[in-house]
DNA sequence: TCGACCTTCGGCAGAATTGCCGACTGTCAG
DNA sequence: CTGACAGTCGGCAATTCTGCCGAAGGTCGA
């Protein structure tokens, strides 16, 4: 027999039961690929990652918890870290270039279709850059209007800021809310947009981002 | 009758009902002082202070909730805002330069005789600054101990400031005793502690006086 | 006019935080 | 050796936060 030559290991990242067994079957299914994972959610990812030490990692961006775009900032602080690929809906402009940023490689439109998995697994270990045609589209498109590199907090509306800001003064919701005049219901709504529009999940990821960390 | 020279307007913060009352008592037994409010806690006094404008604020500076540093801070932003004379146990040396840099006038130490708050607060309404002797000894005592003006961050122990570390990255208590290696309930007590020497009572305020604000 | 936001408000359940209590070990200075 | 800290761990109760749902009125631009 011929030494079999190194296969690229592979970890999933993907909250819905089936199509994560979907994923992992195609992977399995390649010859020079192995599945060394597959999880459900970025939390235990993170906590297996290290240890599985993959070539190759695809992610879904929806995830409950915490968020693709989250783990993937934790993710490439390993060392050494994975190349990246994102699971994506065709909807999700914004958190492409956020993905990107934060370091992942390449894109794929869900659904995905094994040949193209495969392809752009062999090819981010190749150094590629793999995304769909329409991903690409969109991103040159979302490139020329504007969106360059700016202040995630600059997305926030007004009222949205100066939530933010009692948040950064330590004010709980109730303080906030007799503060501004508003409901506590209202904060509790505004924050909500906060943490979505920052990608963060608690107060104090909120102010940090905001102080610029 | 003489017109009757407008009195100082007093407000008293003290979560202690028998001394708040006896601080009442000793207040309204003098001529030309009045008592305008006396709340049991940080917070209720700052919502009611902007309304009453009293001359002189009697704060105790352990209190419930907010402690009195924080609503010294606070309540120095008003405008106008009043002299504020805090009411202390002996111990409380590193409270004082905290409330002094914070905007306090004056100190006095608990028990407190009648003669000597009723000086104290003519003496802060004429713009002085009073302390009872063994505060101002244990005040230069202190200064000459190289205390100058350091942060607060920088008393905390490594461990603390490491914590605070995570805290900043929007970590959860469970995540950072993953990260670390220890149990929820070391970090746990660790923010306890980081809390205390902070002055602070949420993630939030610790992140915002980490990131200096 | 229609959609896309912004702003406002509410409920509910689960998760996380906070405060306060206790304990034990080790280190280090006085 | 004693006292003061730092660091570790645990439990418990109350409060707060977070996520997800729904709703409604306003503005503004396509």
């Amino acid at each position: 027999m011929a030494v079999k030559q190194t296969p690229i290991t592979i970890a999933i990242i993907e909250d819905d039961a089936g199509l994560r067994e979907s994923l992992r079957g195609i992977v399995q299914r390649a010859p020079d690929c192995r599945c060394v994972g597959a999880f459900g959610s970025a939390e235990e990812a993170l906590q297996a990652i290290p240890e599985l030490n993959p070539t190759v990692v695809l992610m879904d961006i929806n995830l409950p918890g915490m968020d693709g775009v989250e783990c993937v900032r934790r993710m490439v602080e390993l060392e050494p870290h994975p190349q990246i690929i994102m699971l994506t809906v065709h909807e999700d402009t914004d958190f492409i270039f956020e993905s990107l940023a934060a370091g992942a490689s390449g894109y794929l439109l869900k659904p995905v279709r094994a040949v193209e998995l495969l392809a752009a697994v062999k090819n981010v270990h190749a150094g590629g850059a793999p995304m769909t045609s329409s991903i690409a589209r969109k991103v040159v498109q979302s490139f020329k209007q504007a969106k360059p590199s700016q202040n995630e907090v600059d997305e926030l509306s007004p009222r949205e800021q100066e939530i933010l800001d009692y948040l950064a003064k330590g004010y709980s919701y109730k303080e906030t809310s007799e503060q501004i005049g508003i409901s506590y219901s209202t904060v509790h709504t505004h924050i909500e947009h906060i943490y979505h529009k920052l990608h963060v999940r608690s107060r104090a990821q909120a102010v940090a981002k905001y102080l610029g960390v």
